[in-house]
DNA sequence: GTACTCGATTGACAACCATCTATTCAATAG
DNA sequence: CTATTGAATAGATGGTTGTCAATCGAGTAC
């Protein structure tokens, strides 16, 4: 994850020159960065943030009926949040009859975290 | 954080009765759902990721004359981003003279990295 | 079978977002 | 002073997002 600019302090630099160099990204980082920005932007919505919370409090599945009632939006939108999620790679599903159960997929975050820290 | 959803199985239920009761959600999570959730939107976009990655690997403060290149978006959509940086409170500015200087405000990410993990 | 239930999908709509070009503002250079 | 420069702002635009009401599909209960 390391990007290594050669950051020259700069103060003061001739009129004409350019200010500084262009400085090549590496590719590598720039898909590393666009997986933890897709991360970072399903966590991006207080509901969505607070499902993920509630799923991993209770280590287990839980199941759509229990969310629902936790917000204050309609069950389409919840069922829309969740889908979000689940497409992020955050959270997985599981039916068991007319039930969904859903539960954080294990390391999921762990990128994010890591590079936070 | 904990939010101690009372978490029954309900594996089969009575026809006619809800499938569970609504649940409180305590006021003080949601308003810190809200801003973990606004630091994680702030994130959630590549080029901010990125900004946020380098201004890190650099302890110092860093010219945003050396930001510009890195990227491939004009010079005005990078002042965006760095503006939504701002006002997450994850990135803080400081002028000197024509320059600006951008840093990454110390432990503006700690409170997300601590409920990720 | 019919009636019902849970969850996902569809379609619509307003709000927001990322991006650009053009411009402005402040500071420096001459 | 004027010309130039680095960065921020304004305005426009196409795309995305969060939301809901309505509907659908699959499973269950009778």
């Amino acid at each position: 994850m390391p990007v290594d600019l050669p950051l020259a302090p700069k103060q003061k630099r001739p009129a004409g020159e350019p200010c500084c160099e262009p400085v090549v990204y590496p590719d590598v980082q720039r898909e590393q960065a666009q997986h933890l920005a897709a991360v970072a932007k399903a966590l991006g919505d207080p509901i969505r943030l607070q499902l993920v919370d509630v799923l991993r409090k209770h280590a287990g599945k839980v199941c759509v009926c229990e969310l629902v009632p936790l917000f204050d939006v309609s069950q389409p939108t919840l069922s829309h949040h969740l889908k979000v999620l689940r497409e992020a790679g955050i959270v997985d599903s599981e039916r068991a009859g007319l039930w969904a159960f859903y539960y954080v997929v294990p390391d999921a975050l762990k990128e994010l975290e890591t590079w936070l820290s």
